[in-house]
DNA sequence: CGAATAACTTAGCAATGGCTACATTGTTTC
DNA sequence: GAAACAATGTAGCCATTGCTAAGTTATTCG
């Protein structure tokens, strides 16, 4: 029987609306690029210098194209300036997102690696879990980490 | 100094490209909606006996467009069977991911809570984290459960 | 210096996944 | 049974993010 009016259910307090993970998960996948782009192009810049764009691609595992398309967006939205067949530079705005990105990034492998997941598997899926790991959660895994309270 | 010759590295053991993560990450990605509509479509289902377009709408938070071409993708992948103006149905093999898809994000959301997450926010997470949970992380998780060892 | 080569850019295609506006079909209600 | 309404479907827009093919620019090397 399709076509049944929805009856107004009586609810107690608010128990979150199950629409909100899935909102909060799209927002996140908004600026999973450029946080990967951000801490992309930190890291090459101190180890090689510079960030050149077939060195993105290689990293990132695209083509030399996308990196392109990638970049001219990232300096649209003000996370790198960029010139014509010149290296990549992060924005001040690039550097804070790379640095929290990178900090996000190295914790969640760091636990997953404590919980016994191998490094491997631990490198493979911080990629895709750092961007949905929120600040309370991230203070968790934190928590959780064997010793080195502070933040070494 | 641009257009740099990339020099050939020499290297020890084969140490995971970078690469790896982010084809993984997007490889996720491309059968996360699958997964999140099949959870959704079972859910409705049990609870109200059928899953309708706007019920699905409602509780991914897009509008009934959105779900109604993403139907449209999951039958030709085989998820689901539709017809016109019918509700949703999900195929065997739409079953199989419902459930273990349905399987792996509760667990992520009681690992969070045991870790000392919020239950609103390990909700929040889990929602885009749990595409991301390998079995072998998954495993991890569900090791590091307090009680109840078996899987209740 | 000029040719070869590497790096970069541009043009254009496709799939996905979001939307609004409008059309159609079922269900309910009078 | 017809009007009103809820639900579903269709048309068409847009941004993103992947690609190949072809053109352009910079660097390197004979
Ligand atoms: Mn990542
Ligand atoms: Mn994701
Ligand atoms: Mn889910
Ligand atoms: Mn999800």
């Amino acid at each position: 029987m399709p076509l049944k009016k929805n009856v107004r259910k009586i609810r107690s307090p608010a128990p979150l609306p199950r629409a909100e993970g899935h909102r909060q998960t799209r927002r996140e996948h908004a600026i999973e690029i450029a946080e990967d782009y951000a801490e992309a192009i930190a890291d090459l810049t101190l180890e090689t210098g510079e960030a050149r764009v077939v060195d993105l691609a290689q990293r990132l595992g695209v083509t030399h194209v996308t990196v392109n398309r990638a970049i001219a967006r990232l300096q649209r939205d003000g996370f790198v300036s960029s010139q014509p067949y010149r290296a990549i530079f992060l924005t001040e705005k690039g550097r804070h997102l790379a640095s929290a990105s990178k900090r996000r990034h190295e914790l969640v492998v760091a636990f997953l690696i404590s919980l016994g997941v191998s490094e491997r598997v631990a490198r493979l899926d911080a990629e895709g879990m750092e961007h949905h790991v929120s600040a309370e959660t991230l203070a968790a895994f934190q928590g959780a980490l064997p010793r080195k309270g502070q933040q070494g």
